[in-house]
DNA sequence: AGGTATTCACATGAAACTATTCTCTGAGTTAGG
DNA sequence: TAACTCAGAGAATAGTTTCATGTGAATACCTGT
């Protein structure tokens, strides 16, 4: 069989899906459902805007997956219809704080606002202040409101610290013309805790907190989308409720959901099953889980890898284990290959990430007179483990 | 036996350092007029 | 003289080292019975 008459196929099997875009997360569905009371309360604070008025700092909590930067997107959507409409002068801008390389560090953060308003700044090389200049002077150009919206602001201010927000907050006192409203969302209940307090009141006048869904409302949502994402009937009866039951599971996810109905679909798609099963579920969520550890490890650095692979190493002969043990035979590898050593404190880190991450189980327990450890186990299946080490292998060169 | 003090083997934190990548500046060089 | 080149100073960042301090309970060491 040629390549042409493979994709001659290709294009005349009927696809399941109507629209994959519908099950991704940038999809903003036109009408939200089980979230109109917070939808409505985040218009009602930020109407203000519209009449040219600086809006009440809004503050919004909630778990990942409970539709928080969903409906902030719905609200700031419609707002910017309004206002091009009827020429009102707002700007909406989004930020995901988390992006790696993108808005992760102040600089980064203010390098991203600036490119919002149509200039590049350069990676690096300038000073911060001198950053901060720029964007000032960029903001103030003209008589508007503009909405900013932070999205996973907690990870940012684990990161680098509260000054730039604090920062952030102090602009408008600077500013002729512009007003600046900041929106922050955060998966963390506890976020504002650890926060300056000057920060803290003036970032949160207003708050707002996005309870989970339960297990029929994500149903509900999951219908929602897949009657728009799929062809009729393709879905088996009861993948959309376990779908949702996943989902609950681990506290009401409904990005989660979303993402693995989709998954599922595009491995019923490719086995070239006439219907999405249960069993593409199940399978989709294993992809899922093992496609996230498999990304993150192989953008790790080298030495990452090489304390991961110790530990896969050692992983067969024991089941629990503990910092001195892989950090023995991370020596050892390392001659081997002639990689200079890092040091044992640097391996602690390596591990409590790794934990983190969820490759290994780690639990700091102590042996009494014989000190205090981490006590180490892999936490993978057989066949991850076994495409983790052919990773490793091939990333180390070994 | 029961109570206290030690001690181990790391954990955890803060600060400082290193290498890399990048910009900006201004001196020196070149080429055209 | 204008345009170009190129070294040096200064930044930001990721990854790391150095130094300092913390810690939970098994064991060693007492004590008084």
């Amino acid at each position: 069989m040629g390549i042409d008459n493979f994709f001659q196929n290709y294009l005349k099997k009927k696809s399941f899906f109507l629209d994959s875009s519908v099950l991704t997360s940038r999809y903003v569905p036109e009408e939200i459902v089980y979230r109109e009371e917070q939808v409505h309360e985040i218009a009602n604070i930020l109407a203000p805007a519209l009449r040219a008025e600086k809006p009440s700092n809004l503050f919004i909590y909630g778990k990942t997956g409970t539709g928080k930067t969903l409906s902030v997107r719905y609200v700031l959507a419609s707002m910017m219809q309004i206002a091009r409409t009827n020429a009102i002068p707002l700007k909406c801008i989004y930020i995901n704080c988390k992006l790696k390389r993108v808005a992760d560090t102040e600089y980064r953060l203010i390098a991203q606002l600036i490119k919002f308003f149509g200039q590049e700044i350069p990676p690096t090389g300038l000073p911060t202040d001198e950053v901060y200049n720029i964007f000032y002077k960029l903001l103030d150009q003209e008589k508007r409101i503009v909405l900013l919206v932070l999205d996973e602001i907690d990870q940012l201010t684990k990161k680098i610290g509260d000054e730039v927000l604090y920062n952030l907050t102090r602009i408008n006192a600077e500013l002729h013309n512009t007003q600046i409203c900041l929106i922050g969302i955060s998966n963390n209940l506890v976020f504002a805790e650890n926060l300056d307090p000057r920060v803290q009141s003036s970032l949160s006048e207003e708050e707002l907190i996005f309870p989970l869904y339960n297990a029929p409302q994500i149903q509900d949502i999951l219908r929602r989308r897949s009657v728009k994402a799929f062809r009729d009937g393709v879905l088996q009866p009861g993948v959309i409720e376990k779908c949702a039951a996943f989902a609950a599971r681990d506290h009401g996810d409904a990005r989660r959901a979303i993402d693995l109905l989709r998954v599922a679909g595009e491995l019923a798609e490719r086995t070239g099953s006439p219907e999405i099963t249960i069993q593409h579920l199940d399978d989709a969520e294993k992809k899922v889980e093992s496609d996230k550890i498999l990304n993150s490890i192989a953008a790790q650095p080298k030495q990452f890898q090489l304390v991961l692979y110790a530990i896969i190493l050692i992983s067969p002969q024991k089941k629990q284990f503990f910092t001195g043990e892989i950090y023995e035979l991370y020596q050892n590898l390392c001659k081997k290959v002639k990689w200079n050593v890092l040091t044992q404190r640097r391996i602690s880190d390596i591990l409590a990430e790794f934990d983190m991450l969820g490759v290994i189980n780690a639990k700091i327990i102590s042996k009494g007179r014989y000190g205090r450890t981490r006590e180490i186990s892999l936490s993978l299946d057989e066949v991850l483990l076994a495409k983790l080490k052919e990773l490793l292998e091939k990333s180390l060169s070994f």
